[in-house]
DNA sequence: CTAGTATTAAAACGAACGTATGAATCACAC
DNA sequence: GTGTGATTCATACGTTCGTTTTAATACTAG
């Protein structure tokens, strides 16, 4: 079996297929595309990966695996370290997101390629992408969550799974764009587009994300069990 | 020149493009879907509106032209009320986010249906639709950054806008995202798919916005201008 | 009622899509 | 060197896409 031709090929795919899936979306990148970029013939993908789809996955896979499993191994190192004390909720937010934010720089492991393209594909939910993330995504998620709980155990749990998920859309948002961005900014911001853009983002997003967390309750009617609260 | 009939075939057309653009993106929902759904021929939405993506546009116009107006119209009447004094970032936040997020239960104006659109189009960076959206953005954009400014004289300009790109992000990914919620959630929430849901995100995300927008600012290595500083 | 315009309708266009096929080419074991 | 399985290649298939065309129909002004 030749060793050599298949993976090369593979790699080229993957590579192309991640930027193409960044800059135009599932559906907006085409096959001919991703195969022309990757120089290689246009029937390479279905015959390494099967169809469009599982390609899609295996750019998600090669990332993600590293990806969850440095966020485990991070966590249980500060768990560990803590000796079963919680840990403060910036330890926590900088296991999940900071881990992810440090990929920018790592481009051995898609660097901010990957990062936009995720960012990218949590917003838009394609069925078979969401079910794929959903499982990968489900452990490493379990485990953070519960380090929240116990790190802010006066605060309901209904309300730290939903600032989780406004964290996750802020960096989302934050990591995927070089684009929406010029939105708000065009003005005040100068350079963003260097390639440094994300080194910069990071820690005032990190600062946000933690005074998000920690902000005070909302203004609740009956009781603090998230259950019924009056509007702003 | 008949007046009812074309009303009517635009006004569907519009309502059916809003749902299906909502649902399945730009590119996924087709002309074939949507004319289907509006029980009017193929070729009505050409002939009405021009072409795809000019249908898009007027999607949005349809509704952002009230919104930005009342955007305008709320801001306005703090800035009179406070009488040249700083306005509070609450008060700020509200009249942006606030007033969005209170389009949720206004089916007249598109409802959950267009905020889902908009907050998922936001991340999704078409250029087309990116260009619109800066113009129908810009002034408003413009006028609640300088109440901002004025309303937190001591935090670097970059920053607040910074920080508004966060709250944007967070607040597009809260309101675009029943499916991408459950990959968060799952647990703990129940009943997030009620047609409520968003009644009862507003006050948690409103929370979550002012705290992250008055969160302490990121350490800097040099100054405070924003210009460089140490990563987390 | 009639002329003229605005709208709807049915059908087809060319282009692009993801995928499948079968032959050509390569690497390596024997 | 030859045979065998893995990979690459050119090509074509069947769909679906957005748009255009041409004709029929509805409506209004005079």
């Amino acid at each position: 079996m030749s060793e050599v031709r298949n993976i090369d090929t593979r790699e080229r795919i993957l590579d192309a297929a991640e930027r193409l899936f960044m800059v135009h979306g599932f559906d907006g990148a085409s096959m001919r595309q991703i195969t022309g970029e990757a120089a290689v013939n246009l029937a390479a993908v279905n015959y390494h990966f099967g169809s469009k789809e599982a390609l899609m996955q295996e750019v998600f896979r090669r990332r993600l695996d590293w990806l969850n499993k440095e966020r485990m191994r991070v966590l249980n190192e500060m768990e560990e370290a803590a000796g079963g004390k919680p840990l403060k909720p910036s330890q926590i937010v900088d296991g999940f997101f900071g881990t992810l934010l440090r990929l920018a720089e790592d481009k051995r492991r898609g660097g901010i390629v990957f990062l936009r393209l995720l960012g990218r594909t949590l917003t838009d939910p394609s069925d078979f992408i969401r079910t794929f993330l959903a499982d990968e995504y489900g452990e490493v998620m379990d485990r953070y969550k519960d380090a929240l709980f116990k790190a802010l155990p006066d605060v309901p749990r209904a309300e730290i799974v939903w600032r989780f998920h406004f964290m996750l859309g802020a960096t989302s948002y934050a990591i995927a764009g070089t684009d929406a961005l010029r939105l708000v900014a065009d003005w005040e911001i100068e350079a963003v587009d260097t390639v440094d853009r994300l080194d910069r983002i990071a820690p005032r997003l990190m600062s946000f994300l933690l005074g998000g967390l920690r902000a005070p309750l909302p203004q609740f009617d009956k009781a603090e069990d998230g259950s019924d609260f009056k509007a702003a």
